[in-house]
DNA sequence: TATTGTTATACTCTATAACTATA
DNA sequence: TATAGTTATAGAGTATAACAATA
């Protein structure tokens, strides 16, 4: 009987969880979107920032690949790209090996814009943070460490194997 | 000496933190929006869910109320409202002491429409978050918290002071 | 035939600028 | 004149469906 009112209490307790990330993730994104816009340090959407932080990491990743880890379809990631390589930040390249993949890779140009990118929006998000003490930080990273391991699409999960 | 290491650390902790989020939180959001799109339970985008649960807890809010507390701009949220609108989720009536005012309200099927989402939502996202330790699990809920004061918009602020 | 990617089309989100109605 | 909201217009994000090229 103790053991149900437990496993009662961590499905509520789930649910409690799932409900704040529903509410607080939207709130918290759409304060990103707001600042990145305003910032203009690189006029990057999060979606170009987001492909362009992978790109980084995996340099020649081919576009179905950043397409899963961005959580887009390849049509939308096809347009997308479209857009990096109209301004210099990415290059498209065939594949030799299968000449139907495409291979991304950052410019050098990218590479200063995501950088820019990341910088300026880490110091605005930091002056939000300001206020919080050394643990409650700690609480948070720890936080985003454990949905980061959640939320991994499944081809991230076979170069980083969540724990 | 030792005060100035300190501060540094801070610093560097609030940094690490906030890129945790930059790269996190856009992660998630991806995981939300296409889960709500799939579930379809009532074919709602995460911003027309997130104007509904905002009208359930002010019933009567002012068009600009709830475009500050989305972060939307005036004209984007009074289009976004047309929708709701013209699917029968929302009332919108012209307010008789300042007529410039519109004031909002959930119809009945608005609030069906929040809870079949609401609840789907939830669910999924308890899903994901079923493999989580207990202690993990209020990990998560505690940062949820912790970031809901932090970027609360201003009027929010004034009902619901920040901890 | 199956897979990778692109093109075509459409709808939502979001912004800016110009406008209307009310105060 | 200032404020609340709408309309007009435009661009980015996203999806589905149809297509092309390669395997």
């Amino acid at each position: 009987m103790k053991l149900l009112a437990k496993e009662t209490n961590k499905a509520s307790e789930t649910q409690q969880c799932a409900s704040a990330l529903l509410e607080v993730v939207p709130q918290v994104m759409q304060h990103l979107r707001m600042e990145m816009r305003k910032s203009c340090a690189a006029d990057l959407s999060v979606p170009q920032f987001r492909a362009l932080a992978f790109l980084h990491d995996h340099p020649d990743a081919t576009l179905s690949a950043v397409a899963e880890h961005i959580g887009l379809l390849l049509p939308s990631m096809s347009k997308l790209v479209d857009g990096l390589v109209e301004r210099g930040l990415v290059r498209r390249r065939v594949c030799r090996e299968d000449r139907r993949c495409v291979l991304l890779r950052l410019t050098r140009r990218g590479e200063s814009a995501l950088e820019l990118t990341h910088q300026s929006g880490r110091a605005r998000l930091a002056e939000h943070l300001a206020s919080l003490s050394a643990s409650d930080l700690a609480v948070v990273e720890q936080a985003m460490g454990l949905l980061r391991s959640l939320f991994a699409s499944a081809r991230d999960e076979e170069e980083r194997p969540a724990g």
